[in-house]
DNA sequence: CGCCTGTTTGAACTAGATCAAGTGGCGTGG
DNA sequence: CCACGCCACTTGATCTAGTTCAAACAGGCG
C-alpha cells in the first residue's frame, strides 16, 4: 500500500493491532484530514483504517505525491505543514496518555472532537460520536468502562448531555477546566458535602 | 526557531514543559537521530531539546532544507523516510503507553535503548543511561520510583545488571520476553514458591 | 419474541502513585 | 584530608485511580 488518503466523507479510526490480537486506535479522522501518514517511513502501512460508519476517500498514490509535489513548491510546504501538525498532535496524545488522568483525558477528547467538527463546518457542541465507547477507551489508553463512567459524571456535573453516542456540550469552558486538571471532579464528594 | 537539528556526538531529550511546569520528555536522541521535526507544522518548536551532556548538533535551517530538497530528488524521498520512521516511532510510543504495563515499558526502553546504540556503532548490551531515573520515567510515563523499582526486579532476575546508570544486558532475549508480555514478572511470588 | 451488541452500573482487586526514609557518591569549603 | 550538603537513587509502606469481573439494561433486527 503506497498511497495516502484523504477523508472525504463519514469518519474513520485507524488501528494497530497487536500481536494478541488486541487493537490500538492510534486516532480518528473526518473529512478533510489525512491518512496513512505512517508508510511514508517504510512503505508499509503499519495500522489499518477502518471507517466507521458510511464514508468515502480520496487516495493519493505516493510516487504521484512526491511527483506533483517537486513541480509545485506549494504544495511541497503544503504537505510539510501537514505532517508537521500530525507530528505536533501525536506528540500531544502522548503527554496525554502518560500524564492526564481518566477525566481530563475524556474531558479532552470531547472537547476536541467537538473543535474538529464545528472546524468541518458542523455543530461544535451537538454532536453524534461516530465511535463505540470501546473505540474511545482504545485511543485514550483506558478500559471502556472507565469511559462510560467518565461520561455519566461529566452528565452529572451538568457540563454535557449523553444518550448513547449523541453528545451535547453544555459548558464547553468547565469541560475545558476539566480537561486542563483545574477542577478535581469528586463530584460525589462535593456534592454530599453541599447540603 | 525555524530550523532541524541532527545530533552529532552526546545524547539530547526533548521535553515539553505544561503549563503546570510539568516536564514530559517527548523522546531521547543520539547520535545521527533528527530534533525538531515538530515544528514543521506552526513553524514553531512546541518542545525543547535539552543536551544529557557534552553534546554537539548539526543545524539545518528550514528553508535551505526545503531548496535543496527540491532540487536533489533523493534528498526528498530520503526525508520523507525520516519523517515517517518518526511517525512510526511515535505511535509505536502511543501504543506503549497505552497498553504496556510498567515491567514491560522499562524492558523495551532498556531493549530499544541498547538497539540504537549498537546501530550508531557501540556496544548494544553494556552501556551507560546518559540520562537519569526521572527522565527514563517521564518518558515512559511512570513514576521515577517505579523505574527504579523496574531495574531491581530485572536485575534481581538475573535479565539484566544495574549500577546506577551502568547497563548491562545479561540475557536479551528474555528480556524481549518481558518486553512483549510472555513473562509475567511475578519474581517474588515465583521466587518463594521456588524452594 | 428472543438474541445480539453496545452500554451502564456495581463491587472487589491491584498496579502503580505517592509519601517517607534511608543510602551513597561527589563536589565544595573549611 | 575530612565534614558537610546536595543530588540521584533505592527501598519500604500506604493509598487510590482505574482495571477487572459480573450483572443488568436498552435498542435494533431477524
Amino acid at each position: 500500500m503506497r498511497a495516502v488518503y484523504v477523508a472525504r466523507k463519514g469518519a474513520f479510526k485507524t488501528i494497530s493491532v497487536s500481536e494478541e490480537g488486541e487493537e490500538q486506535v492510534i486516532g480518528f479522522h473526518l473529512p478533510g484530514e489525512l491518512i496513512g501518514l505512517d508508510a511514508l517511513g517504510s512503505g508499509a502501512h503499519r495500522c489499518e483504517a477502518v471507517a466507521l460508519n458510511t464514508s468515502n476517500v480520496c487516495e493519493v498514490p505516493f510516487d504521484e505525491l512526491s511527483q506533483v509535489a517537486a513541480q509545485i513548491p506549494g504544495l511541497q510546504q503544503q504537505l510539510m505543514r501537514v505532517i508537521g501538525q500530525s507530528v505536533s498532535r501525536d506528540q500531544q496524545h502522548m503527554e496525554l496518555l502518560s500524564r492526564r488522568q481518566a477525566n481530563e483525558r475524556i474531558a479532552l477528547f470531547l472537547h476536541g472532537f467537538g473543535e474538529r467538527l464545528r472546524h468541518g463546518g458542523q455543530s461544535g457542541t451537538d454532536f453524534r460520536l461516530p465511535m463505540s465507547r470501546e473505540d474511545v477507551a482504545h485511543f485514550l489508553g483506558l478500559a471502556f468502562e472507565t469511559v462510560s463512567r467518565g461520561f455519566t459524571r461529566l452528565q452529572d456535573e451538568g457540563l454535557i448531555e449523553v444518550d448513547g453516542r449523541r453528545i451535547r456540550l453544555l459548558d464547553v469552558e468547565r469541560l475545558d477546566q476539566v480537561a486542563h486538571g483545574v477542577v478535581a471532579t469528586r463530584t460525589t464528594a462535593v456534592a454530599s458535602l453541599g447540603h
